[in-house]
DNA sequence: TTATATACAAACATGAATGTATGTAAACAA
DNA sequence: TTGTTTACATACATTCATGTTTGTATATAA
């Protein structure tokens, strides 16, 4: 039975990028090949050749696919000018803005997946070397959304003790970040799972006055 | 030209550990072949093969070679009964045993490939699944140290706020993951590497009162 | 209606990488 | 001094993944 409509053709194209996900994180991206995608995705290797030039290519489409809408939207909360924004003070939007991002984790089986093949399923050589400066970068303009906020903080006179913005900022984003590592390599969740939301808040009322 | 003596065999095996470390660091791990590490260490696969049963073993022994002192150390800067402990304050020793690690990181060559080869050049799948609960493992003994530092610093009267040492402890443990996890990846050192010390000390100062 | 492009499946050719088996020269023990 | 083990190098067999090529049924455009 072959396959004929486009719309076929973009189901098949999902089919196989759903099947590899699911291959890259029990496999490792190294270890997984087009076969063993082919296979979960009831395919051939033709398929997978016909829609992605190679392995790699298809480790992209996984990534934008989850990765760049979640940093949209962690961008959008903590803009000025959100709905957030206006009804809720700075810190408490900085927290929701990751509190919102670990209940995305939770909720979005995808999602969860695809972190967790970015950070322990995935070797950073070569053509992936780039993805790394991607992550940098942005990591970089979330810091810098959140040094905003804090900037408005101080403003509103909302901060204790007399840190910098920038300071407070990437003292936020290098917490989230290894909350982040811990969420995805604590499979079981018995250490950091089920408590990180309380951390989040613990770490923003560390700096409310 | 055959070598032949104990010590001898004992110096193929470490220029063997020191070749795959570089290999691993420059192909990941997945892609680096023993034979990729025989040439590395100018000698043949047979040679390598004779003193490690597979790459996985070569792999732990990297590991074990370079981290685990490093955790021990940490520990120790940690102790009660450490020497750091009798000359300062619960909180500088906390600042120190951080900020020592990163010096480490600075000038030990090793030891920093090493980091940089088991956080973003390795797939944590099958054999290399149980290393992450090491980790994991090292992680829970050295947030409760951290715990107990912050514990005397409370009773010492030396915390701001009224936070739990158990918190504090957490951030200052996921603070800490996501330095050294920024400060591998920024390996241009333009972001982090160069400020890591000052993010280590405005974290701690956070807490002090 | 027919020609062409699409969306694959199946077959093929090639290039590794692995593990093992064998060979061997020197150290060391007896 | 000779036998045995050590510490490798070399050769071999097998498996496996990749990329490409070819075949083909159907949709779609002309």
């Amino acid at each position: 039975m072959v396959r004929k409509t486009k719309e076929d053709a973009e189901l098949t194209r999902q089919c196989i990028i759903n099947a590899a996900r699911e291959v890259f994180l029990a496999r490792g991206v190294s270890r997984s090949t087009l076969e063993h995608i082919a296979t979960q995705a009831n395919v051939t290797r033709g398929a997978v050749y016909w829609h992605f030039k190679n392995k790699t290519e298809i480790f992209h489409a996984i990534r934008d696919q989850v990765l760049l809408p979640l940093i949209d939207r962690m961008d959008d909360m903590l803009a000025i000018d959100s709905a957030a924004a206006k009804s809720e003070d700075p810190l408490t939007q900085i927290e929701n803005s990751l509190s919102e991002t670990i209940f995305e984790l939770n909720e979005n089986i995808e999602m969860r997946q695809t972190y967790e093949i970015m950070m322990i399923k995935c070797e950073y050589v070569d053509e992936f070397a780039t993805v790394l400066q991607q992550i940098l970068g942005n990591c970089s303009s979330i810091t810098e959304k959140i040094q905003l906020a804090y900037e408005r903080a101080q403003s509103q006179n909302l901060l204790t003790g007399s840190h910098t913005p920038r300071a407070l900022a990437l003292d936020t984003h290098l917490f989230f970040s290894g909350l982040l590592h811990m969420w995805v390599k604590d499979a079981d969740g018995s250490r950091f799972r089920f408590q990180a939301i309380e951390l989040i808040k613990s770490h923003i009322n560390l700096r409310r006055k």
